[in-house]
DNA sequence: AATGAATGAGCATTCATTCAT
DNA sequence: GATGAATGAATGCTCATTCAT
């Protein structure tokens, strides 16, 4: 990694939770100067807009959750004990590290300005990949017999990520932490009622 | 209802779509100048400040679906009909005079900036109102013999809520409705498995 | 004329000199808000661009040429001296108050950015009025009699405004007043030989 | 030519029509970065300034209108049609090889800003070169009795320069090339009428 | 009660130039 | 000799708010 590369990493790095607590136009350059220690120049020397640097900061901030998320799967055999896994980080994100600020495709979604369609893009991508992912767990666990109910996966797979994005939101809003992991707790019934 | 009153009323009713759409600080003064046909200084002789009329104006919108969900349920008669009001209005809100920009509450959730914080109290009191009203209902409904099913009236509440939001923020993001009626059924089934 | 008629004509007036003298790129907002006296909010409040204000200014630089040459025409019977005012206030500018920073035309026309079209047609525009301006003094004089040679009146016309603007851009570079007063001699001559 | 001269001789060319279309302010060092396809620092180690450049490129951006002319002149036998050569060339340019953008004396009198200085006193220079040149032909000219009317020299140099820019000025502007040549008709009257 | 001109701090972005490597 | 990352001042422009009229 040449220098410049490891300045838009750390720009990055410095940014992103700032982007994911203040939205793409809450945070302001001064903000970025300010958590980076760098000049404006130096900023648009490395990017070539505020913009690139929101698109790069949510790729960070996502990829934070699914390596996580990846990691704890890879340590379970069954596949309801990987689909778990999301009920596990999601009640206790505190002991992962989560991107500071929270879910960043949440917190993309509800930015309202038309500029960042961009941005929503890659967060509804992500929900997509997101929602696959959990279609082929299911699909897994329904070919090799652990899942007998018939289901259908997309709609289950949408349910989940509902539950668990609208669980968020219902957290950041009341600061009740109790809130989301009760509304995981209903996560978990529905996928042992997969068996 | 006096002039002054008139005017604020005729304030909050032309700015409302444009707050749920562009979020507090996406709405500038010149946005609601423009929205109303009034100039600066009015709005200022009728509101000490932007801020006075975003909470108007999530107050507005909030009651606009109440009185939706409230008459709608009017219309039913057993607790479970009534609990299928959100299912109903929430697949289809195009067909109610629903708040433009969508669900006021998840707009207010994610927005960031720690200037608003009061908005955000208001919209986390909606949630605990909702909570409540759908905690209630439950209780109905077993004291009256409709549901049979044992159940955790909270979490039931906070679930059905995160769906919808997690709903509706999925086809926000998305732009496919589909989306928000598959989780729909799933808080159909949620409702119907409570007798 | 009302409190915003008044500032915006009296922000013209002040910028006139500086557009003229530093050209539209060359001439900063922090230029004008230093000419004025007033703050940059002030000056957007009253005009929505630089360029409009630039636009104002070439309209405000351009009458004030105009009004000159009118006022001396108008002293003038014959044809042939009223085309000598030409030469009379090229020759001596410093006798009539004519814009700071020599004629906007000029000074417009060799501004390159290609930006500022719509200044660069107002200066085009300029040109043809003044062209038919001439074109109709040289037909005038045509049919009273007070020219005998036949002459294309539009090259006449033409010929003398490059002179004129020539003269100009050469007196502008060089330093040399007398430059320019030489050129018009030749401008003297050739409406002379219009008898 | 060693390697130091033959890349600043590279950076004169590529930026030469730039500077001449888009003038000394509106040219940046990313555009000359861009079409040269070298860093700025590459650029600054050639050259102390983006002023040294300028001048280079005015020099070389000149030097090109002098060849022209100097090679047609030497085409012609008699001082007359030497003189001619204005003409065809100013009415004609497009056949020959003349610099991108038009006159760099013309394109560099309107420039405004007052650092600049050492630029416009280099166009005043040339001015001043091309007076003496058509001086001395005139002069030549009576000399060998080619011309016998007799003439203020100076003066009608002035003059023919003075028509030549305010027809290129007048062109430029209008985008009317019928109107140049319209003028340049009058500057080959003046010069028959020498004879 | 309403106006609308004015404020001044803030915004994202571009600039010519420098200098350690 | 050349690089390219960094600078920091300057750019045009928008903002919510104020207040004399």
């Amino acid at each position: 990694m040449n220098k410049a590369e490891r300045t838009k990493q750390f720009i990055v790095e410095k940014t992103a939770p700032i982007f994911n607590r203040k939205g793409y136009s809450g945070t302001s350059l001064s903000d970025m100067t300010e958590a980076t220690g760098l000049t404006k120049g130096s900023i648009y020397g490395n990017f070539a807009s505020k913009d690139e640097v929101a698109l790069a900061v949510f790729d960070y901030n996502l990829k934070k959750i699914e390596s996580i998320i990846k990691g704890e799967m890879s340590k379970q055999q069954s596949v309801k004990d990987q689909l778990l896994v999301y009920v596990n980080v999601y009640s206790n994100f505190q002991n992962f590290p989560f991107p500071e600020g929270g879910c960043p495709i949440l917190n993309t979604a509800t930015e309202a300005d038309d500029t960042h369609q961009v941005l929503k893009k890659k967060a509804a991508e992500a929900i997509n990949l997101w929602k696959n992912k959990i279609i082929s767990l299911v699909e897994k666990g329904l070919n090799n017999k652990e899942f007998k109910k018939p289901v259908n996966a997309e709609q289950f797979a949408l349910t989940i990520i509902a539950m668990i994005e609208g669980g968020l939101m219902i957290t950041n809003l009341t600061g009740k932490i109790n809130y989301r992991k009760s509304i995981m707790q209903s996560v978990e019934k529905m996928i042992r009622e997969l068996e």
